[in-house]
DNA sequence: CGTTCTCTTGAATCAATTCAAGGCTGGTGG
DNA sequence: CCACCAGCCTTGAATTGATTCAAGAGAACG
């Protein structure tokens, strides 16, 4: 107990909430079953009914759905930290999968612990709802997103989204950071075909707006990439009001 | 207590788990306050900060955000029985809006007494946190409708999701009922402009999957209409397993 | 060192938007 | 009771944004 998969869990948790220590103690002795996959790999599917949820300990994964005519859609990115199908755990089946954008590390936990934990710690279980939360928030950006928005805007805020969820974790160093999503990815995620993706991306890169070759990004400028994708971090809700809980 | 909103809030709820006894007069003894607001009334605002979140007694409401641009996009339509800004609970500061679509009766339940509630009714809670994460399946699916549908299909899906969601409550009578939303709500939901949308509409009545005439909506085959908007009701999680909690 | 992704480009096509205008309906006030 | 207004629906035509198709260049991998 106490290994790398809980520390990134805790750190997790303790962005929302200044954990007690009988807290930690409690997150600290939940199992957790370490396990890698392979960048493309389908971590669960869409109908699947697992009995477990993962933490994303290291690697990046995505959310995605089917369409009838088979189109790919992803609805979210996941960085490390994230419990992609922590909704397995009040909601039977799979309403999508989750598969590795890149190589990860993954810690299962049971969902029988995650009840007990629940239980007997109200505080974690208010923080895994909040968690699922703004999982909800992020899928309805998205639909703004990709409903509303143009092509450069759709992407210009895909990035703005991944860039500031990385720099939350200390993924960022001085504007730069490595997000391995291909342009095949990026237009799943913003609902257009690669190749007006492709031109997107060099509409961006042609206002000096970012860098980003192989899988390192480069944002000069951050206020004209926010403006660009129309970008207000308010719905990723990365701080907790004082007071929450508390009334 | 004990008054018509207590009875839709216990009939919503009880789709997904059989409450005991207890738990009913906990429900009942909730404090309602019971509101009322006009067809196009904003409720909550984006940016708002509620300490209270309303349950929609009857009527018809929407969740939506406005671009920079302007443009707004709806990401949920909201039907009797159903606790649109339940997030709040959770998440001090809305990141969307909910308006309403057509005159609806509301009932305020505040946030402490919810918490409370779910101190003291795990079995609750956890219902709670399964409305949200249903919400949240709901908004995935839109994601895909909005990204990867042609026109035809994401109004087909639109009017199957809601059809099911109103046959659940009991607001489908022989195929017909009743939907207040126009044409430009219609293409709110759906990503379109109104006049391409009238033009879906126009090719699903032309094919004779629906008869929409003012509120009145009808759809002659379920499994056709099912068909041409590529739509499966699992995201819509209508049931819960029987094991749900026991496990 | 070939194979397979990934990225890029040009050209033709198509889906959806915009602009503009007219018709319908239900409600309101003269 | 009728005239008028506002909101909603419908239509046509021009335009634009995005897709598709096709093909080549570059990078990554065993």
């Amino acid at each position: 107990m106490g290994s790398k998969a809980h520390d990134i869990l805790l750190r997790n948790l303790e962005l929302h909430l200044q954990l007690t220590s009988e807290e930690v103690d409690a997150v600290t002795a939940l199992p957790i079953q370490l396990a890698q996959v392979e960048r493309g790999d389908v971590i669960v599917r869409e109908g699947d009914k697992p009995e477990t949820s993962f933490l994303l300990v290291t690697g990046f994964a995505c959310t995605f759905k089917v369409s009838g005519a088979g189109d790919r859609q992803i609805m979210a990115v996941h960085v490390p930290g994230d419990l992609p199908d922590l909704q397995s755990l009040h909601i039977e089946t799979l309403d999508a999968g989750v598969s590795a954008i890149s190589a990860c590390e993954l810690g299962y936990i049971r969902h029988t612990d995650l009840r007990q934990l629940c239980l007997e710690h109200p505080r974690i279980a208010a923080i895994l709802w909040r968690l699922t939360l703004i999982d909800a928030a992020i899928f309805k950006e998205w639909v703004l997103n990709v409903g509303r928005r143009s092509a450069t805007q759709r992407l210009a805020h895909l990035i703005c989204e991944i860039y500031v969820r990385l720099d939350r974790i200390g993924l960022v160093e001085q504007g730069i950071c490595s997000i391995p999503l291909t342009q095949v990815e990026l237009a799943d995620c913003t609902g257009l075909s690669v190749v007006h993706l492709n031109r997107s991306m060099q509409e961006l890169r042609a206002n000096g707006l970012v860098r980003w070759h192989g899988k390192t990004v480069e944002v000069p400028n951050w206020q004209n990439l926010a403006k660009a994708g129309d970008f207000d971090a308010t719905f990723l809700h990365l701080k907790p009001s004082a007071n929450w809980l508390w009334t």
